[in-house]
DNA sequence: TTGAAAGCGCTAACAT
DNA sequence: ATGTTAGCGCTTTCAA
């Protein structure tokens, strides 16, 4: 068995609040202080955190559930704000739902009984009824890329409305006027914005909006390929298409290919997401990037500041923020 | 607060005994069983686990490190564990490293710390140095996609050596000779061995090896990039180029494009991983893929298996599963 | 089967 | 600044 602080007492003949209080960054007496110093060495004493949980009710552990680990998106945000957090004595428990809302609530409820001390979601239940139970133990929740409204979390998500905006802004500026959209799934709010990003500048570039042009996936690879193959068939008229996020731009690319289309010659194209994964295209696809960075960065700091808190339920204004996003120019998009 | 089991003991009349005794699948007579359960009900009770941990000494929480949360190998693996393990009441502690050893040693000490019972690592330091500490505690250790030799932990990886044989194989059979490999850091036993494969196969078909046509780059994309760059620049008769893993893959892809050099025409290429990239390329790449979900599925159940017993530093031997990976065709590969 | 009581390793209130 | 002590919520002897 490891040592524990009795151990480190007994080996300096001091007290338990003194050791205690050393290993909490109290002040020790210079000869004491090298004393327990040396002792943890010689011990190899380390601190046993599920006791000082127990004590402080406290886990110093944070619970994180998202759709999909393996999404680039994902994945980067959360390595980002994994980093942050342990910095600062936190680890992160991640649970994956694979974007299942039963699944979703399962995993919050697991991470309950862990004692998270916190919880970073990127939510599938656009509702947000299984947050509901967690909010009650006061403890923070910050959500990331899918705001919620009337659940008071704090949230950390793209500008979508205004990124799909400026991307269908651009195909207009190269002359297009048939303009398709895969979308995601619409019972998520950052889907809706985008897919009303979309809407709203077809609305203000005097384009008649269509219903055979817009597709509603679910966010999958598969459902890309299906999308684009579906809009494709029903509007042979059609010269350009918007994906609604990035694993439906990779489909949507699959499905060029298979379909043996020729970016942009027969059709111009503009994804989200994942900067390498455009240059790695050939034509180099013209993207929507997300501030993964910022938005982990964002979230990381807001968690720590709520965690500093006593009670979160309590607080004032949740945050709301909102960040922008880049358009990146590839060779995706054709001058017609 | 939560409510203990205090609570309940109180609430039921029984002692604390009995409700543990419930609470850990003892046997309880009927009536009281019914009374326990309403109160746990009533009173909202979910057990402190960890209370629980400090009594019993652990935490049912597995530790993974790994070189990178933003790598589909990674994700997919990772994503595919915690599914197992989470259904057998474990959550995973998950810590990226970024590729970088010093990182790799404090994530493992720091996961002591948290006292996980067990760790899954797809190592940096291939001499697993960071590990020896942990190995001391007796718990138990799970390699992925990288073994370890002289440390006695389980491992689970791909057979690398067959794989790349087989690249190589497909090439030569195709008409190629001149076959250069974008290889990953040789401090790495896994791209050791696919280096090795590539070796093999070439001295196996009589082609001599040429130091030149060897690019030895860090895997990641950038690398892949470089490499790419640098094996053409410098084998202007080179019609053919492996690569030894997945982000050096989507370099080497990127490094095409922005040289403006066309598959297969004026280069082969074979990569690594990641077959939803491969099927977005365009033509669609040749690719070696590794059995991620058998990989996922056997380090789940080997650590299940470990965690069973009580010490496995004394444990017999240890297992060093070997799975095969597939050639997938695309056209990525031109005949001579 | 059930209850009483000790104790896991730590923190914190209080006393010195 | 340091020591003493109680107690966090649970499990686990040991008796009954």
């Amino acid at each position: 068995m490891a040592a524990t602080i009795k151990d480190i007492a007994q080996k300096t003949g001091l007290g338990l609040a003194t050791i205690s209080s050393y290993l909490n960054g109290g002040n020790v007496r210079e000869k004491n202080r090298v004393k327990i110093e040396e002792a943890i060495r010689e011990l190899h004493f380390e601190i046993n955190e599920t006791a000082r949980g127990l004590k402080t009710n406290t886990t110093r552990t944070i619970g994180v559930v998202i759709p999909e680990l393996n999404s680039v998106f994902c994945a980067k945000v959360i390595g980002r704000i994994e980093d942050t957090l342990r910095k600062h004595g936190y680890a992160l428990m991640i649970c994956d739902c694979r974007t299942d809302k039963v699944r979703e609530r399962e995993a919050v409820e697991f991470l309950m009984r862990k004692r998270v001390d916190g919880l970073i979601n990127m939510p599938v239940d656009g509702k947000g009824r299984h947050l509901e139970k967690f909010r009650r133990t006061g403890k923070p929740v910050v959500l990331i890329d899918r705001e919620i409204n009337g659940l008071g979390c704090d949230s950390v998500c793209a500008d979508n409305r205004e990124a799909m905006k400026e991307a269908v802004k651009l195909l207009v500026e190269n002359g297009h006027r048939g303009i398709g959209m895969v979308a995601g799934t619409q019972d998520v709010l950052t889907a809706q914005e985008r897919l009303m990003g979309y809407e709203e500048a077809c609305s203000e570039n005097g384009i008649p909006l269509r219903e055979s042009y817009i597709y509603s996936g679910d966010c999958t690879i598969e459902s890309g390929v299906l999308g684009l193959e579906t809009l494709v068939r029903n509007n042979p008229e059609m010269t350009a298409v918007v994906v609604g996020n990035y694993n439906m731009s990779v489909g949507v690319m699959i499905g060029m290919n298979e379909l043996g289309l020729s970016v942009p010659e027969e059709l111009s194209v503009i994804g989200f997401d994942n900067l390498q994964f455009a240059r790695a295209c050939r034509p180099r696809l013209t993207i929507l990037d997300q501030p993964t960075g910022e938005i982990a960065d964002h979230a990381a700091r807001i968690m720590l500041e709520r965690l500093g808190k006593t009670d979160c339920a309590v607080n004032a204004q949740p945050y709301k923020v909102r960040l922008k996003t880049a358009l990146i120019p590839g060779s995706s998009v054709k001058k017609l």
